[in-house]
DNA sequence: AATCGATCCTAGCACCGCTAGACAACGGAG
DNA sequence: CTCCGTTGTCTAGCGGTGCTAGGATCGATT
């Protein structure tokens, strides 16, 4: 018994270390760079290996991306209970969640620009990913209206903000006036 | 002369046919379908005659993406032109950037989402991609409000429009409170 | 008609994701 | 303690990718 125990821990502990390298690769040298021949380098194992443990590429990336919203939705919680009133509340999501897409820039594209398998807005929508936009709900429900449903309220909000990480990370809005574009989003989505 | 003429002309034809053929061909099949050696059966030459035209294939990626951000320009201002009003106008452009990006995936993904080599934001951007910009400035600079730079502005309001447009087509947003979606972003953002 | 340059294709490089099948290591049974 | 069978890992290879070197072929010019 105690044996299988031990090598299922190792499993664990393997599997652990692909997708945590997978993730450093990726920031290190973007997605491109993560080939199944490096990433089984890196670990010290043959490829077939990985394959041991995750289906095919996609489902590593999915693993990072699953690992990322759970940070995404950590770190904007965090930001949001530090602030206090509504208003403050939601800028300080927004800047959280721009910070992370700009300091996990390939954490950021597994999770929402990248094929990792992943359903989204069903029922069958993995529960970090839920939890990610609950996250995003519990600080803009309080500002989304009357009349207003939360839940699309949330999904303007948080696309706005998905097109603003995205332009700016590939260079399409230069970066200068960051904060100056998530003051006019805030002012005029927000209802305080 | 007169035949170095015509080969100048059969090249530019042989050059718009490899254009048409990957944007047809990435709307039929997606992008990751779009490889050099099917690309080339379809034009009914060999590989290297596409390189004779191109740097390599991200250059065929930004070739569609130029064409794609002219159509866009066009669809832009052909949609605010037909409606009366400034929030009327507003309302059409953000229908019709929608539509063009659920209407030709491929193509929008070519502009935004793909590396092709193109420059965003700088002084040598290509001539399209700054236009597809100013058909947009030119319909939301008159709804930015007072004290806010229209170029700010708009691209807020384009960033919004780039989240909802790529949240929805890979299924991070369900596709039917689309409408709503564009009427709240319309109501909050314009100051009309 | 012969020549010479432009044009195009065949063949191949290094790399990709993925997998079949050989091989070794190791826990449990006799 | 030895043997067996399972489990785990690796080597080698498949068909595909973007891209390119070098030879053949074609056609305009002399």
């Amino acid at each position: 018994m105690s044996v299988q125990e031990r090598k299922e821990r190792e499993r664990a502990h393997r599997e652990r270390l692909i997708v945590a390298t997978a993730r450093e690769l990726a920031e290190q040298q973007g997605w491109d760079a993560v080939t199944t021949r490096r990433l089984a380098e890196r670990i010290e194992y043959s490829q077939p290996v990985l394959y041991s443990h995750f289906r095919g590429k996609r489902e590593i990336i999915g693993a990072v991306a699953l690992e990322g919203a759970t940070e995404l939705a950590a770190a904007v919680r965090a930001a949001t209970s530090a602030a206090d009133g509504p208003r403050a509340k939601v800028t300080a999501l927004a800047h959280a969640y721009l910070d992370f897409a700009t300091d996990n820039p390939a954490v950021y594209d597994a999770i929402f620009q990248l094929d990792g398998g992943l359903a989204f807005a069903r029922e069958d929508t993995p529960e970090p990913l839920k939890d990610a936009f609950a996250a995003l709900l519990e600080t803009l429900a309080v500002v989304a209206g009357d009349g207003v449903h939360p839940g699309l309220f949330t999904e303007v909000f948080w696309a706005a903000l998905h097109g603003l990480a995205t332009l700016t990370r590939v260079g399409r809005l230069p970066p200068a006036e960051a904060g100056r574009r998530v003051e006019l989003l805030v002012d005029r989505l927000a209802i305080v």
